[in-house]
DNA sequence: GTATCGGTTTGATCCAAGTCAACCCTTGCT
DNA sequence: AGCAAGGGTTGACTTGGATCAAACCGATAC
């Protein structure tokens, strides 16, 4: 019988980016071996998030990024009717909490989708460390940007696609990622539930469910549950471009 | 009868942001005049984009970022299949280009809505001064994250409102923008399409019309062509908080 | 003046996705 | 083992916005 966690544990650990077989994904990238010390010497302590709970939440103030070490999360906002929309899904070697920089207060909850570990960067620190470390600085600012882009694939998605280009382009999107770090491209597991899914993409939960049954009955991939086999990649990638093609 | 003048020019002139009565939006923002006058020797030259024209297109090799100083942009996304996605709408004082930093090459097109004029801000340099001054490096991060947080209010837009919230949300961001460049926001002048509006909106034109067309018959908005003036700013916010909460 | 053209409005119909509802799995608890 | 609860699937029906089509408006060109 276990005593309960509490949800945000600060585990002491130093987080030790020079270790870290996620830093040519992550913020060390493309650093020399003593300038990822001087990372290290800043990346103080990782932290611990237990499943559904929140790493940070809107309007709490803003004091750090973070890279997720182990685990995946998802970032969303909430209307005042209570209406949420995800916007995002992130996984190992990502960062977390860029919204925040803006107006020193986080604008988004991110949520753990399973047990989690992440590595706290000080912000205040990494801003001064990344004007002597013109890579690290470089970096940032690359990470930053990437995920402008990334959101401008999301409206595309959310703006022009219909539903079983946008779930497509999510499984697709996944497999890259997963590939990206060494797992299976075509075989996984899904950690967020349909309606996540479902308000990711713009979608009701039946909407993503249907699609993903219409996926299997056409041989596209083999659905158990949470649990994804992507069988005929091109054929999703085809859904793409090709029934795009409809006039 | 007029020369006909190149799509974009380089005017040569100093940009100044000194003596720019933007400067409170823009790049310069929480700067002291001797930190601006550094800004100023790296913003070397302006650049004139006339209406129709791209400032710089997906694909083109990312060199600089750019401080709209007159006139107005849209960023678009294209799919192989020629679908468009509008990502956004840029006025005076906001930058764009930051979507290339990521990859060294620009993902989207940046599209004059009237002859425009723009700062140009080459990028490696603007790196090197905000390794030198930190005032200049956290706005240039606020910056980034605004756009971040931005894109999270897009994909709310697109993901989980209606038509007619879409529409409101999009005249209140207007309003409230023109508003903080001291004009009127209760009146102004569109300068983009019914399409272009609708490609960012998620919508088909028609649809944006309509809309328009309702707002006009519930005494919410005039609307003449382009030219837009907003009679009852709180029905339009109601419109957002209050009809959402639709069971 | 009249023609032309891009953009806009409006009407009539259609369909993809939403809604509502029933049922079916897993998984975890007593 | 049996039960409850939270996801997930599937079916029947509804609907908001798309599509198709026609007309309208305000510019600029002739």
């Amino acid at each position: 019988m276990q005593m309960k966690a509490p949800a945000v544990t600060p585990t002491g650990l130093k987080a030790a980016c020079s270790q870290c077989n996620l830093r040519e994904l992550c913020l060390p990238f493309g650093l020399t071996g003593e300038e990822i010390d001087r990372l290290d010497a800043l990346v103080a302590t990782r932290r611990k998030v237990r499943r559904q709970h929140h790493l940070y939440s809107a309007g709490a103030p803003f004091e750090a990024i973070y890279a997720i070490r182990t685990g995946s999360f998802k970032t969303d906002v909430l209307l005042e009717d209570g209406r949420e929309q995800v916007t995002g899904f992130q996984m190992t070697g990502e960062i977390l909490g860029l919204d925040g920089i803006s107006s020193e207060t986080h604008s988004c909850n991110a949520t753990a989708l399973e047990d989690s570990e992440v590595c706290v960067i000080p912000f205040a620190q990494l801003e001064d460390l990344s004007r002597q470390v013109e890579s690290l600085q470089h970096q940032f600012h690359k990470v930053m940007s990437r995920e402008i882009v990334r959101d401008h694939g999301v409206m595309m998605l959310l703006g022009s696609m219909r539903a079983e280009e946008r779930l497509a382009a999510f499984l697709l999107n996944l497999s890259k990622r997963f590939m990206a770090r060494g797992y299976s491209p075509a075989e996984f597991h899904l950690r967020m539930t349909r309606d996540e899914i479902g308000s990711y993409l713009g979608l009701k939960l039946e909407t993503v469910s249907r699609a993903f049954s219409k996926f299997q009955d056409e041989g596209l991939v083999a659905v158990h549950q949470k649990h994804i086999r992507i069988i005929d990649l091109d054929g999703l990638r085809q859904l793409l471009t090709h029934c795009a093609k409809r006039p």
